[in-house]
DNA sequence: GTTATATTTAGACATTGTCCAAATAAGTCG
DNA sequence: CGACTTATTTGGACAATGTCTAAATATAAC
């Protein structure tokens, strides 16, 4: 289990900014590692009520901000619906799969950090999120029968148990 | 005023569409036309009523949505707030200034379709938003004052009674 | 004009996220 | 180690955003 690693390198960031290392910041960061992939705030809620650790509906609100103003998780906002966030491992993009709602990682377009360039001179730009949509080829395959699944945002991410700190 | 002319136009691209020229939807593109830069659902609904022609909440959102799909409104998606619309003229991207909420125009990142070329193969790709967050200059000039303004999604965007098709 | 049907409409509803004040725990300092 | 300061958590209510339903209406074709 890289859940100890997990919960220490996530004390070590939170104190090195400051912050404190609190029990529902780690439980949340922890529970998005070991789950993988792209979850809403309230799927990680239920995933802690299922395991062990419930949380009031708010503290993994909180946690989730906090971790994501820290880079420690990241968080991608799909659409209408809900902002989904995952455990923060490589910068990359999202595809949103227009007929069934699935998210999924799309490597960074260009090189390392390719959209960080804005043509105009906003400002100071600090992070560029690109989001692809169109239709996934599992609901290419199902052919063009209309009403198909739409299930809830959840991804086939890669597996969650093997570490890549930067490729 | 362009209204005829934004009205005619939106008119002969939802029948091409097979779909009904109705109030409501012309009403909207108009609006938004009229309005000029990013707008959330609701802030159209007050306009339009604030205009004589009001309309419920639901015909708006449902007027947003089908102009949407149909490529006459453009929507931005950004961030946990509200989804943001303006009318279609040439593609672009977004800033949004994470100190005052504010959306602003980025001209496309590269070339024309930029972002449109996924690097992995996830389905087909019709579509790539680019979101860029970070600090505006105007609140960068406004210096590191922590409690500044945060006011609602508004962009004092270009002027709308110019047209620029596709350049 | 009539008619079939896409759309609108109104209201209730679901979801998502934020705000508040009191209770708690984290890290610090002696 | 034990008290202290203050960041965080907690619970509940709240606000915002968007979706759903079924009945009424208007559109476009005949």
């Amino acid at each position: 289990m890289a859940d100890r690693r997990v919960a220490d390198e996530t004390m070590a960031r939170l104190r090195r900014a400051g912050l404190r290392a609190t029990a529902p910041r780690l439980a949340v960061a922890t529970a998005l590692r070991t789950m993988g992939g792209h979850h809403t705030a309230d799927e990680v809620h239920a995933y802690l009520g299922e395991h062990g650790d419930a949380l009031p509906r708010t503290s993994v609100y909180n946690a989730l901000t906090t971790l994501a103003d820290l880079g420690v998780v990241l968080r991608a906002d799909v659409g209408p619906g809900a902002a989904v966030y995952e455990f923060a491992q490589v910068w990359h993009h999202h595809f949103v799969c227009r007929r069934c709602g699935r998210v999924s990682d799309v490597s960074c377009v260009v090189g390392t950090k390719p959209c960080l360039t804005a043509g105009d001179d906003v400002g100071e730009v600090d992070e560029a999120q690109v989001i692809f949509r169109g239709v996934c080829r599992a609901c290419l395959a199902a052919g063009s029968s209309p009403g198909t699944d739409i299930p809830t945002t959840v991804t086939p991410a890669g597996d969650p148990s093997d570490e890549h700190p930067h490729p």
